[in-house]
DNA sequence: ACATTAAATTCGA
DNA sequence: TCGAATTTAATGT
């Protein structure tokens, strides 16, 4: 159970509710905390939450036959995800990783399902995102084929401040040059050059451990056209 | 891969 | 509980 003014600020879909709908995310709705580094769900288990980042950062990750890591996503402060598999009934293909620690917001399965089939607002909401993630799983397409590591550096960034996927997050992000060269696909050092040349051009600062977004736009569009 | 710097932790008062 | 010393983590080249 998350109360009224907790589901509010974490789950920004909530809002758009009808009251009836409201409460049953509000009963439903647990809330758990993870240390750095833990493995909230693993590849081929079946986990059967919908799940919300009420704060901290998370990645999706995959790991080949060979034993490499490779990072597919971020997810921070105010990102929803998991219903493909919700929706598909299958088992988790990625684990999901705190990157540091978090709070996750969950959602069990049945709820998710009602709401989906009951509620229009919940509904809207889903295609509205389940939408921008083709966009940007279709920019990332692109991103291998058309950019430089500065480009991709950028665009990492920038999806991390999707306003559709991330509403309410701040300007500032935790996550060190190490973790964004892993979700850029770039090595450390490269993504720490990647950064310089990107606050040269004035479209963030670097800090220890973190970044601050000072022109979203200009990350998003980096390299384009 | 190495040097530098920031932060976190330990330890002694 | 404070601050200096040490260790660890992140950054820059």
């Amino acid at each position: 159970m998350i109360d009224a003014a907790r589901l509010h600020d974490i789950a920004a879909w909530s809002r758009a509710l009808e009251p009836e709908a409201l409460e049953r995310v509000q009963t439903a709705a647990v809330e758990r905390r993870y240390p750095a580094g833990a493995l909230v769900c693993e590849t081929g288990h079946k986990f059967d939450h919908w799940m919300g980042v009420a704060d901290g950062l998370l990645k999706m990750r995959a790991i080949s036959r060979e034993g490499k890591e490779v990072t597919l996503s971020g997810v921070h402060s105010g990102g929803w995800f998991g219903e493909g598999t919700i929706l598909k009934n299958e088992l988790r293909r990625y684990d999901i990783v705190a990157i540091r620690p978090s709070s996750l917001a969950m959602i069990d399965r049945t709820t998710f399902m009602w709401l989906f089939e009951n509620s229009g607002a919940f509904a809207r909401f889903l295609v509205v995102q389940m939408n921008e993630r083709l966009g940007h799983f279709i920019g990332l397409l692109e991103n291998d084929r058309m950019l430089d590591a500065t480009g991709r550096v950028a665009r990492a960034v920038a999806i991390m401040f999707n306003p559709v996927l991330y509403p309410d997050s701040g300007r500032h992000l935790d996550l060190t040059q190490e973790e964004l060269g892993l979700l850029a696909g770039v090595s450390r050092p490269t993504a720490n050059q990647a950064i310089r040349q990107l606050q040269a051009q004035g479209l963030l600062r670097a800090e220890y451990g973190g970044i601050t977004i000072l022109d979203l736009n200009g990350l998003k569009t980096y390299g384009a056209e």
